[in-house]
DNA sequence: TGATTGACCAACT
DNA sequence: CAGTTGGCCAATC
């Protein structure tokens, strides 16, 4: 069940992520330590989507607040709208309380 | 098997 | 201030 790989800690870590929160790649990658950089933790996602392994990526952006990754969940507004969903409010494609709901997991997983 | 790309970040020019 | 480069490591072509 757990498999050492670098990437089932990184999808434990977004499925942690409480709701109304947002955390970044680098910061989970820092989290992680070792053998972890941002773009491995762009990448555990995006081989998790397309690997039947539902994850709320939506909820992971990167380090300015800005939905980079929003064209991979299959509609350039998806991931907006779920995140708007959950209390968060944007400017265009933006984060505005980035500061407010930004989740650190080294900060609150320890 | 080698070369390219990729949902990033930080530093340098 | 904007564009480029380097670094990180793995998956895809």
């Amino acid at each position: 069940m757990n498999d050492d790989n670098f990437f089932n800690r990184v999808f434990e870590v977004v499925i942690l992520i409480p709701y109304g929160r947002v955390t970044s790649y680098g910061a989970i990658a820092k989290y992680l330590g070792a053998g972890g950089s941002a773009r491995m933790v762009g990448w555990a996602l995006n081989t998790a989507n397309r690997s039947f392994v539902p994850i709320p990526a939506h909820r992971v952006v990167n380090r300015n607040g800005l939905l980079s990754g929003k064209r991979h969940f299959g509609g350039p507004d998806v991931m907006r709208q779920l995140l708007e969903s959950e209390g968060i409010v944007f400017e265009g494609d933006q984060i505005v309380n980035f500061g407010k709901v930004f989740w650190d997991p080294s900060l609150e997983l320890e």
